[in-house]
DNA sequence: AATGAATGAGTCTTCATTCAT
DNA sequence: GATGAATGAAGACTCATTCAT
């Protein structure tokens, strides 16, 4: 914890080109077997590197996690920002469409962000706080769209997990399109239920 | 012949009340660590047994785990039983409210058997097939609550992992109370806009 | 050494028959793996019973082994015995089938007691006693055809190895009729030509 | 792809001076156990290697004990197919003689392979091939004494079981002088009374 | 800087042997 | 006497991490 060094970071461009292959080494390898079962040497010579390399740039397995990790977020981040602006003029269905696209995007990074995110223990805490920061976001989206605030911070969570179920059930081999689909039409109702509803309060008759 | 070992059967009481201590301690562990990240040495320690003996009954940490979501599986496929013959005197709440009180019954092997599920690789397939049997259990709820057939399969994947999002959230620390009452609203709303609808077809508007 | 039991003797036929089928099952074991690869638990199984009934009478590996090889020993020094007595109206050529027949014969035990004298240590020193009578029978069969007594005994160890040779290469799948029929010649040729030689001196030119 | 690993092929000096101390540590710790009783450990200690050093040349004891038994075999086909060259021109006797002393020259590396030749299981084939064409090599060299090739091929598995029982006996204390002696006599007489006999066809009186 | 070698704690697993019923 | 359970030392092997060239 005092020692955590974070790793050299490189100044030339060979250098940056260098982090760039490993990080992506990584997401594809810890996508592939899990943060436990993916070995360093592995991902370096998945890079095409050698292990010494590896080590020079990230200095820990967990310090490469959160690495790949944080790829994933920055981009999911960004994604959501633009996506809470157009957030007002989006109905449910669109918005759980465009939520649940948002997470298929993050195409190398995703599967690793997943995989990472289901290993039982959290490291430095790095990925814990990030993932948080992105359930955050989430509910900045869902307020966009007129939902309390409060009620929006509720929902990330499930909102979050729905996303996240997508890349997991494909990983066991179901149907994309069906998949896809009910897990938009899935987010979509709980948005629309969950909706002050201005005139058709029929639907939306769930909560504690 | 030695690769497909089951592992002893206990023919006396003292083996048998040893297995079950084994599965529980199992099943604590893979909780807590996970599998890859669980030893059998601590398995071992905490049903307090020396490592023959674990390994005398399972001799493989895949086997012992899928001793433990055999478990799991288990006792969930009857509650589903159970289940399946109230709903049809559900309303989407309450089969909602139901489903994820059945998951958070499983005390002991519930947190084991999300830990085993998010695993990578499925080993020797016995964990993959029970989980395909509670989904298609999951599936025959909702049918028997009025849904179509084809339709409650397409959903029964993602109302599991809604199912699932609970203890997995719980985990993470987030609030015990609001948790349990999103993912019963969730799960309550994408049943609810699934129905056929008798009288109001506002509600379900099934995308793509 | 000094808690060196030798194991319950037993009394009641039972007991003998269980004996018997403990050696065999040993024997059979034994020949196949070899001393190190074979395990307690896959002999008692041979043998139809129970790993603790097997530690009754064979308290160690080692002993169990012991049991095999002298099973073995006692019936290649018994028909040496009877060789010994043959041997003077035997030809060399008539004695070395006499000598490679004999050690054909000992059908269950042969194997073991071949994969036994291959191990590198010799446990408490028996099997080597056992060996060395064997070698010292074969002398003075050797012998009892007119060989002086030390030219015997220096031929013996050579004598048995290419006895032991056979069984050796049959199990790397050579073909039994040219085996056997090289062995006993090699062996004839051998005591041929170390023969007194009343008459004819020509062939016996070897030796230091 | 992963159980077929051949171990890391050192580029480096320092490695490479590993690897061949490491060959050398576990021919002399096979010969002196064999291959069961050998441990990986004591074999790296042996070396004045760390474990892992070992494991990262030889990722298994059985890629260890082809690569020592590989020393020997290919040393040996060596010197007998300089033998087979001087061949022609050596009667029985002084063919026996080289054979034996080709055996015994061998040093580091002869009692390993004899104990690694005694083990019931031949791992991955390599070892058998391996044993097949020093027998094969054996029969070349016999034949090119002017033995018929067939009759050379025949005789092979017997000459080198002779070879093989001089360390095999001088490891059980037998006295080096003697054992040399009668080994070579015993090889002597097997290939003098198997020439194709220009004048006295007495001798050779092959059996069965 | 980069590469490949070195390290050793830690993992799974086996098996001879001992105990308790 | 017999049976099956219990024990734990030991062994093969892995892999994150550190070093030396």
């Amino acid at each position: 914890m005092s020692t955590a060094r974070t790793g050299v970071v490189p100044t030339r461009q060979r250098g940056r080109d260098r982090v760039e292959a490993l990080i992506e080494a990584g997401a594809h390898v810890f996508a592939g077997r899990g943060f436990h079962a993916a070995t360093m040497t592995e991902i370096a010579e998945a890079a095409s590197t050698a292990i010494g390399s590896l080590y020079r740039f990230f200095p820990t397995k967990e310090l490469l996690a959160d690495a790949v990790f944080g790829r994933y977020a920055d981009a999911m981040l960004l994604e959501l920002d633009a996506l809470s602006e157009r957030a007002p003029r989006l109905d449910p269905a669109a918005l759980a469409e465009a939520l649940v696209e948002c997470m298929m995007q993050q195409r190398p990074y995703r599967d690793a962000a997943v995989a990472l995110a289901d290993e039982r223990d959290d490291g430095p805490m790095l990925r814990l706080r990030l993932r948080a920061s992105i359930r955050d976001k989430v509910g900045h989206v869902l307020a966009a769209t007129g939902l309390p605030a409060a009620q929006a911070a509720r929902m990330a969570p499930m909102v979050l997990q729905a996303m996240k179920a997508v890349p997991f059930l494909l990983r066991e081999g179901l149907d994309r399109q069906a998949t896809l689909a009910e897990a938009k039409r899935m987010i979509g109702t709980y948005i629309a239920g969950s909706m002050p509803a201005p005139g058709g309060t029929a639907c939306a008759e769930a909560g504690s």
